[in-house]
DNA sequence: CTTTCATTCAACAGAAACGTTGAATATCAT
DNA sequence: ATGATATTCAACGTTTCTGTTGAATGAAAG
């Protein structure tokens, strides 16, 4: 038994996870992700606009990609990149499991609340 | 105007975010939020089973404490942590909102396939 | 008051991240 | 072939993270 706890994805130990939040940790690489929700790009296009060498951005996107967030497929001479929600997903999936605990034991003790004592005030924090 | 595009949360510059993902993606901190699933706890709880210093633990909980995911009480001596699911919410919040952005374009490429038929492909990426 | 317990702090070494520069590679255009 | 374009790669300096150690603080217990 290895403790496969609390939903990291099989599989890999919880890389995956640390590589996609690690990658959304920089300001940088989130207007990268936002700029392709415009629709596909170049390298180039998205180095554009940004306050950084092209190499800087390349790095970046090599970071997105082996995070699992963009996908590349390269044309001749120009790589284009598109966004890969299945990658979002699984960072979201982490996060959506952990708020999803607390709410059913915040609701769990809010039923035992209301079964148990006077009900203060229906939906109301109860203080 | 300061292009507050893409629900980087009012206010900071998206630094909040920045602490967050970057907390996040240390399997370490991960553990100490899963750990606190099961109730507050002192340091020095959450540091027993874990591979590391006692001194390190504590690091670790500086980060997720300054990244907004947990909040301390002291008491005495000792000090209290406890989950702070706003923290995380907003951190959930960001990504729900791309993924949102994708679904509601692939929802509308998809209705435009089915009602005008063999559309090539809208902007570049024409295969 | 002295000891134990819970925690931080400071200094350190090693590793990784960020961004730059200059060179290398491969593709397209002429 | 030549030259321009799109991109990576390697090396570098700086900064930030990770974890350790040893000392310092402060509260509880004896």
């Amino acid at each position: 038994m290895v403790e496969e706890h609390a939903g990291e994805g099989p599989g890999d130990g919880g890389q995956r996870l640390d590589r996609a939040y690690a990658a959304l940790a920089d300001p940088t690489r989130r207007a990268l992700l936002v700029a392709l929700r415009a629709g596909d790009a170049r390298i180039t296009d998205l180095a554009a606009p940004l306050p950084m060498t092209f190499a800087g951005v390349s790095r970046h996107v090599g970071v997105l990609e082996s995070a699992g967030l963009v996908r590349r497929s390269v044309r001749g001479r120009e790589h284009w990149l598109s966004l890969r929600p299945e990658g979002l997903a699984a960072a979201g999936d982490w996060i959506a499991e952990q708020t999803a605990f607390w709410s059913r034991r915040a609701d769990a003790l809010a039923a035992r609340l209301a079964r148990t004592a006077p009900v203060p005030a229906p939906g109301e924090p109860a203080r």
